[in-house]
RNA sequence: GGGCUCGUGGUCUAGUCGGUUAUGACGUCGCCCUUACACGGCGGAGGUCGCCGGUUCGAAUCCGGCCGGGCCCA
């Protein structure tokens, strides 16, 4: 195939790039349903389909493709699918704006035709995108959860569920979105601030303060507390309404808080949370104020068909000419909004569905979860504790799988289709057949549609394949790859569905990423004009750049801040590994070698070892999905080890034609085809296009490196070797000698008789002796150095008294350590190794100059 | 107000179940175009590890308090 005399001098990222995508295959990353291998499979989050592909999407998928490549290097049978969340409120606001309608403008169905077309269009720019980054996906698992043959699972595990009594319907207070006129789930409130005016004003001859005076005529009862002696009078009378006369019972309450306001507070249905629960521990009546729209209803009289801004300046008004309004003070307060549309929510009793939430249920299954980083689940647990309602899951809306239910309209009986007859849409198709209470045979379908969560959170038993029949032989899925942001929703919501479909969790592990920030560290937003797409990276830099900013960029569940320079330096890291698999592929070209020799020399069983390191701490990195760590540990393997050192040091036998340019070009082999595997998850074009070179398949076919090597003589000679070179280039460079100057004589003298191969005197340029022997020096103990590891331990508080004794040796003792010392009076025992002398050289008679290493002295004689 | 999280050279960042000289990148300064690479090599400068206190022979690391940022929730 290629020979790397083909190989070009600059790596084009673009070119190899697109290259590789046109010549890989989907069926590769297809998952195996009838293999033996264990399996592995990813319940990958399905984005909306807004047709733009984020950089948080991308740093998400890095590490679901970092993930999966590693596994099936592994010997894993992975399934990497992906799914499209179709469903939703910002896909129809998108269709009003591009056909200028509203969406009552035409019909059901051809509003939802509308929006499947914008949909099929999103998807497929984003489909380009994943494969412009070059991620894996499980194309044959891939799933949208608008079409049939997926929203009709949903609709199956909505039958289900109701069958075993989590779904009920019911009229009960909940969030609602009157722009969006729909109500909405507590997951999906914001809270944001904002100022507005606490007014006081005189309610039948008691003073009240109310942020929301508009709500006066839902008024259905006065809290004051129970021990407040300042209305001692007022219990179990009733007070008339202000502006609306209607007579309303005075309660009273631990909860309210005397120095808040006036100490008397209005209970409105429903201004927040707490009239909720004070309307139902007091049962009061219900008045509905505010219409679905945001208008205000009958009840509210004259302000009738106002929108509540409007009423609430009205009634102000009105309090003010008659006098009742006696002040206004400023009050901060966090008010709830929809998330999507950043409105104000209203509660409003709605006859609406819900699924129960169990907490324990859902708490026993989150605790066999594997969580990365482990705090995430702390997330969960607080969200969990605190739930107060049950889950909102029905929306008055349109594009959405539909609630598969009719009623029969003449005693209001559920009628349920077959589950053989899903998926169905009770709003175009008659009920399945009479009412099995009353035998009569009109029925009204069910309007309202299901919260798109609903779709969502059944992905995992999607692609694991439930269809109702009993649990999927290959569920639960191994992890779930997801932000933080959505812990309290699509992780919650599909533990919560999982446990009440399966009887167990989804998944075994959760591995949560952060959110990536601009350049300025900001949450990216339109408004500060800081967002960075994908594709804008991709083309100046390539995707392998990008995909190593997602590995090193921060460590695993951390936010991100967007960095050119960590993309600048990615791309500078592929460019030189390329110039060393170009150096190293030219090697081995050259002239043949003999790959079966064992590899002898000092270096390249340094190199070996070294390599041998770098694959177990990058193994380990990567099953605790420590993607910074794994990458860090090549980078510094490529660059500091093989490329500075080690390629350095055997220039000299590679030039050579002597036979021990074998070994350094089986070690030099061993070691590039390691790092390309090792590179393979992080930039698979990269990894590719060098292996390719090596005419040995596909990298993405090949196993993960497995290299142990254990030689410890290697490794202390070997750094003893590769630190004599730097000193010496270092020396070299202090005298203003070019590196490659040559040096005369260098003589080393360490204990251990070292056989460099000749290695080091090539490489420095000078004539070098290893010996064994003593140098001919004088040498002087000049100082001592402490092994505080050990004597911190031994001797405690009186370590520093120990290293004063110590200090106060003779130099002969330094070196022969007596096997006791006095501290202030006291003998004790001389640890072994606790302590080292430090020595200077003296030099007599000839000119040689001396560098120190540890105890190690090397000689240098300048002049030849 | 509560929970979680973070604060490390100019900038970003690793390390955080205590141990000798605190990691790397970008930037910066000096020397070097040595036949893989100047998107390079070699060498340097630059840090009170947010502040205060405590525990300890020893703290970036553990404990307490404070200051400041972020996220989530009341």
């Amino acid at each position: 195939m290629s020979s790397s005399h083909d190989l070009p001098k600059n790596y084009d990222y673009a070119e190899v790039e697109s290259r590789w995508q046109g010549i890989w295959r989907d069926e590769d990353n297809y998952f195996d349903r009838t293999s033996v291998k264990p399996r592995f499979i990813i319940d990958t989050p399905p984005p909306y389909p807004t047709g733009n592909f984020h950089i948080g999407n991308a740093f998400n998928w890095c590490y679901i493709d970092f993930i999966a490549r590693y596994k099936r290097m592994q010997g894993y049978n992975v399934m990497f699918p992906q799914g499209w969340d179709c469903h939703g409120l910002p896909t129809e606001v998108k269709v009003e704006e591009i056909h200028g309608i509203t969406k009552n403008d035409v019909p059901r169905d051809e509003f939802r035709r509308m929006c499947r077309e914008l949909t099929l269009g999103n998807i497929e720019k984003m489909r380009m995108t994943l494969r412009r980054m070059g991620f894996s996906v499980d194309w044959s698992n891939e799933y949208i959860t608008m079409l049939p043959e997926y929203y009709k699972k949903t609709q199956l595990s909505f039958l289900r569920m109701m069958k075993k009594g989590y779904i009920y319907q019911s009229e009960h207070p909940v969030n609602f979105c009157t722009r969006c006129e729909t109500a909405i789930a507590f997951a999906e409130v914001a809270y944001e601030s904002r100022e507005t005016k606490l007014n006081y004003f005189n309610f039948d001859g008691v003073e009240i303060a109310t942020s929301r005076p508009e709500l006066l005529a839902a008024c259905v009862a006065v809290a004051v507390h129970p021990g407040d002696e300042r209305y001692t009078s007022l219990r179990n009378r009733s007070l008339r309404v202000p502006l609306f006369g209607h007579e309303v019972p005075v309660v009273t309450d631990e909860a309210v808080d005397p120095a808040f306001g006036s100490g008397a507070v209005m209970i409105c249905t429903f201004g927040d949370k707490q009239d909720v629960f004070w309307w139902k521990q007091h049962s009061l009546d219900l008045r509905k104020a505010i219409d679905r729209k945001g208008r205000m209803t009958g009840i509210a009289g004259k302000y009738e068909g106002l929108s509540s801004t409007e009423c609430r300046e009205a009634i102000l008004d009105d309090m003010k000419k008659s006098g009742i309004l006696s002040r206004q003070e400023k009050l901060e307060q966090r008010v709830g909004t929809c998330w999507r549309c950043k409105t104000p929510i209203e509660i409003m009793s709605e006859r609406q569905w819900f699924v129960k939430i169990k907490p324990e249920e859902i708490m026993k299954a989150a605790k066999e979860i594997g969580w990365s980083p482990a705090h995430m689940f702390l997330r969960m647990e607080n969200w969990v504790e605190q739930m107060e309602w049950d889950w909102c899951i029905s929306r008055q809306r349109i594009f959405a799988t539909p609630i598969p239910v009719w009623f029969c309209s003449k005693c209001g009986e559920m009628i349920l289709p077959d589950e053989s007859a899903l998926p169905v849409d009770p709003t175009g198709q008659n009920a399945p057949g009479p009412c099995p209470a009353c035998g009569h045979t009109g029925a009204v379908g069910e309007e309202d549609v299901l919260d798109t969560w609903m779709d969502s959170s059944i992905s995992v038993l999607n692609v694991t394949g439930w269809d109702g029949s009993g649990v999927p032989s290959i569920f639960p899925a191994q992890i779930r790859p997801q932000g933080h942001d959505i812990i309290r929703t699509w992780a919650f919501y599909t533990i919560l569905r999982s446990v009440a479909l399966t009887g167990s969790r989804p998944w075994d592990e959760i591995l949560v990423n952060g959110m990536v920030l601009g350049e300025d560290g900001f949450k990216m937003s339109k408004s500060r004009g800081n967002i960075i797409s994908p594709e804008e990276i991709v083309v100046k830099y390539g995707a392998d750049a990008l995909r190593q900013w997602g590995a090193a960029g921060a460590t695993t569940g951390s936010d991100i801040m967007f960095n050119w320079n960590d993309v600048v330096s990615a791309s500078r890291f592929q460019t030189k590994l390329w110039n060393i698999a170009r150096f190293v592929l030219l090697q081995l070209e050259k002239s043949s070698f003999d790959d079966t020799v064992p590899v002898t020399a000092l270096a390249d069983r340094w190199l070996l070892l070294r390599l041998s390191d770098t694959v177990s701490e990058v193994t380990d990195a990567m099953e605790c999905y420590q993607f910074d760590r794994a990458l860090k540990a090549i980078r510094e393997f490529s660059w500091d080890v093989l490329a500075d050192n080690y390629i350095e040091l055997v220039k000299g036998r590679l030039y050579s034609d002597n036979s021990s340019r074998d070994g350094a070009c089986h070690a030099l082999s061993i070691a590039l085809d390691a790092l390309c595997r090792m590179m393979a998850p992080f930039t698979p074009h990269f990894a590719e296009e060098c292996y390719s070179y090596m005419d040995k398949g596909s990298v993405h076919d090949k196993s993960w490196p497995a290299i142990s090597v254990s030689d410890e003589e290697a490794r202390k000679e070997g750094e003893l070797l590769v630190k004599v070179v730097s000193e010496i280039r270092r020396y070299k460079h202090e005298k203003g000698l070019a590196l490659n100057a040559p040096l005369g004589r260098v003589t080393i003298f360490s204990e251990h008789s070292t056989d460099d191969s000749g290695d080091a005197s090539r490489t420095l340029n000078a004539e070098v002796h290893w010996r064994a022997d003593a140098a001919k020096l004088e040498k002087v103990v000049s100082d001592v150095q402490f092994n505080l590891s050990l004597i911190g331990p031994a001797f405690r508080r009186d370590a520093p008294a120990f290293m004063n004794a110590v200090r106060s040796l003779s130099a002969g003792e330094l070196e022969n350590p007596p096997a006791q010392v006095d501290i202030g009076g006291k003998t004790v025992d001389v640890p072994e190794n606790s302590f080292s002398p430090v020595y200077s050289y003296l030099v007599e008679g000839e000119k040689v100059e001396v560098v120190t290493i540890g105890d190690v002295i090397v000689t240098i004689q300048t002049s030849a």
